[in-house]
DNA sequence: CAGAAATACTTGAGCTAGCAACTATTGTCA
DNA sequence: TGACAATAGTTGCTAGCTCAAGTATTTCTG
C-alpha cells in the first residue's frame, strides 16, 4: 500500500539532474558497492586467493553456531538464490573447505558445515579483505560515521525486505 | 601505509561478532544493495519490462550531453568492464534503443547514442524504478538522511578508486 | 618518418548466478 | 489414514559478465 505517486504522464516533475532525488543516493550506493567489491576481488586475485564469494560463505559459517548453517539460511544471509548457493557450496566442498551434513529430525534440510581447511583459508583471506575495507572505510570515514552508515543501510534494507 | 594490524596468527583479536568493525558496515552495504537491486529487478520483470541494466544505460545516456557517451566513459559510469559493455550495448542496439556512432577526429572511439525509442522506454521504466527506490528510501529515511548517505557513499567510493 | 608503445574497442572462452522445473520429505485436515 | 499442500534442496537451461587475446587507430621517439 501507499504506492508513492509515479506520475507516469507528467514529465514536468522537477528533476535537477535527470533523476528523482533518491536516484542520486542509489547511484552512489551502487557505485560504492561495485568499486569496493572490485577492489577486494582484485586484491584477492593478486594474492592468488579464491573469489570474494568464497570468503563470504566461510566467514558467515564461522560466525554461526557449530560453524554450520541450513542451506536456506545461508542463502538468505548471502542474499543469493538457493539454486545459486547449491552450486557455490558444491565448489567449496570440492575444494575440501566444507562438507554437507544432514538433519536427523527433518531429512529435507542439509547443512553447509565448515571444515578445518575452510577455517584456515578464511584466516588467510581475512587480512586481504580487511585491508581493502580499511582503505575504503578508515581512510575517509570516522568510526562514528561508519557506524551511522551501517545503521542507515540496515534500515534501508529492512524497508526493502518488507512484503 | 598504515596497514591495520592483520594479526594473522593471533585469533585473540577482540572481535565482537567475528569481523572487523568495518565488516559490519560493509555487510550492511552489500545486503542493502542486493535487496534493493533484487526488488527493482522483480518489479521490472513483473511489469514486463527489460532488466535494470538497460535502464541504467538509458538513464546514463539521457543525462549526457547530446545523449551520447564514449563506450569507455559509459563503462566507467556503470562500473562494468568494456567487454561487458560492448555486448550490453549490442543488445540495446538490436532492440532499436541505441545506435553506434563514430568520432570524426579519432576513429578508435565509438559512441553509444540514445535513439527516440530508447528515451521512450526509459520513460516507461522510470516510474517502476522510482517507486521501488521510494519504498526503500522515502519510507525510512528523511530527505536529509538520504543526502547524507549519498555524500558518505561518494566519499567511500572516492577512497576506493584512488590508486 | 618508421617502428614501438599506448589507447579504444571488440571478440571468444569460461564461469557464475538466476529461473523454473523436479525430487524428496514433512505438515495439514477431512 | 490418505490425499493434498507446503517446504527444502538440487538440477538443466540460459543470460550476462569478466578475462585475455585480437584488431584498428593514434601517439610517442629516435
Amino acid at each position: 500500500m501507499s504506492e508513492t505517486a509515479t506520475a507516469t504522464t507528467s514529465p514536468s516533475t522537477q528533476d535537477s539532474c535527470g533523476g528523482t532525488p533518491h536516484r542520486e543516493a542509489w547511484l552512489a550506493l551502487a557505485r560504492a558497492h561495485a568499486a569496493i567489491t572490485g577492489r577486494m576481488q582484485e586484491a584477492l586475485t593478486a594474492a592468488g586467493l579464491p573469489p570474494l564469494a568464497w570468503f563470504e560463505v566461510l566467514a558467515t559459517l564461522a560466525e554461526a553456531p557449530e560453524e554450520k548453517l541450513k542451506m536456506g539460511d545461508l542463502a538468505e544471509a548471502l542474499v543469493i538464490t538457493r539454486g545459486g548457493l547449491t552450486k557455490l557450496v558444491d565448489r567449496l566442498i570440492k575444494a575440501g573447505l566444507l562438507e554437507r551434513t544432514f538433519c536427523e529430525t527433518d531429512r529435507r534440510v542439509s547443512y553447509a558445515t565448515l571444515l578445518p581447511a575452510g577455517v584456515e583459508l578464511m584466516e588467510e583471506m581475512r587480512p586481504v579483505v580487511s585491508a581493502e575495507l580499511d582503505v575504503a572505510f578508515a581512510a575517509n570515514l570516522s568510526e562514528g560515521e561508519a557506524d551511522d552508515l551501517r545503521e542507515t543501510l540496515e534500515r534501508l534494507r529492512g524497508s526493502a525486505c518488507e512484503v
